[in-house]
DNA sequence: TATTTTGATTGATAAAAAGCAATTTATGTA
DNA sequence: TACATAAATTGCTTTTTATCAATCAAAATA
């Protein structure tokens, strides 16, 4: 958890370019967004956050990439998301309980702002755009957990990991060939199922020529197969 | 969906009482509120909302009893919550997409209160405390979405309709004893099993002593075990 | 480079839960 | 009340998926 000067923004500008929310922000409230924000660099496998823990920052990404997860019985977690630079986040506890009800870990070295909880509540208050917009954030996020609902409890194996290999290809690596950097335990934390199970699958598209597969290598070579098997899998 | 003039409000100062987001509101707000609001009663079975359908309205249901679900697969629904009067809803496509994303049916004869979707959105922006609760409630979803997830996919079949038991008494009937308004096959929407795990695991419930149980009518003897069964089942 | 250690793969087995069919019970209606 | 329909129950079978154990491959470290 260094703290290094080559990798700290001098002002929430950068983020401003890249985020619209923040591009809602006056200067004013820009400068009550960066009071006592700071920034931190994580190495590979840290805790950013910590489910359970008190909610006191919302957090952006700037370089690196993470899993967002809930940790659920028995040291078994459920991934939720893969999150890259420009992606902010604190989760529903930053306006209900003060809590973070999920953990996020750096997948790569990783470095990310805090900005204080008060100081979005404040501005929250003082720009009725920028209220509407976490509204409409907050929104999404349901949105996503109802489809999220549906795909884990009525999809059989097949059709969850065609779900994942399509996220992982159209909403992370945003190609259809990627190299992972999460490995076959945490497809399984994704799509609901244990590690053998995402192994076994995998190698079964791979035969099926749905993908090309190498280890860490996956080619999508037949998405509307997926797609299909994601219908009903 | 006939129109009763007993059964209407002649204004929205019953939900006012009743509902902690309305009684924020100025009367010079409660009036943007009430223009265009209407009222209908609905027979039981009923669709209130229906999933997919443009989301013109929030809702307040005044009277009467409904599930709230999601549409699946093959006609395969998950039952989100049974909600009685004063609970407001709307869904998270009230702020993105203008689409309900689950439908909502009577239970019993029902009435429910409608209230144009852009007139709640006017008053969230001239009310900030409307809108930071408006907020809240989006965050206290997705709290309840989280909890369902880790239920649904980490929990067996004992420890998914223990929760469903323990949510009737709780949230839904106040009482430990209570006379059920939903079917087997709707438990199993609940806790994600089919109408006949359903019936089989409450009646092992029975027999071992946590529930009392005759059709409709339940008895929790147990909540100590319910809630231990709950942890893992 | 040799050596650990971690992650991936594979096969065999067992557990959990669904599906199906038949029957019984409850409910609503003529 | 008798009948028709819907819901609940039960036993049996099949499918899906996890678990366990062993091996293999890759990556990190001495």
């Amino acid at each position: 958890m260094l703290k290094r000067k080559s990798d700290t923004c001098i002002s929430c500008e950068d983020c401003n370019k890249r985020s619209p929310l923040f591009s809602l922000l006056s200067s004013e409230e820009l400068n009550i967004m960066n009071a006592n924000r700071f920034e931190v660099v994580f190495n590979t496998g840290e805790n950013i956050v910590k489910q359970g823990t008190s909610a006191s920052h919302m957090i952006m990404i700037t370089r690196g990439m993470a899993k967002l997860y809930l940790e659920g019985f028995d040291k078994k977690n459920l991934l939720l998301e893969i999150i890259s630079p420009w992606k902010l986040f604190g989760g529903p506890g930053l306006f209900t309980d003060y809590r973070y009800h999920y953990s996020v870990s750096a997948l790569l070295d990783t470095s990310a702002c805090f900005i204080a909880t008060e100081n979005v509540r404040r501005v929250m208050r003082l720009n009725p755009d920028f209220a509407e917009t976490l509204l409409k954030h907050c929104s999404l996020n349901g949105v996503s957990n109802f489809q999220r609902l549906i795909s884990l409890t009525q999809k059989q194996m097949h059709g969850r990991l065609a779900d994942v290999l399509l996220y992982l290809s159209e909403k992370v690596y945003f190609s259809p060939h990627f190299s992972l950097n999460i490995t076959r335990q945490e497809i399984g934390e994704m799509s609901n199922m244990t590690k053998e199970s995402a192994t076994r699958i995998l190698k079964e598209f791979e035969h099926a020529a749905i993908i090309k597969l190498d280890t860490k290598n996956i080619t999508l070579l037949d998405i509307e197969k997926l797609k299909q098997l994601s219908l009903h899998g």
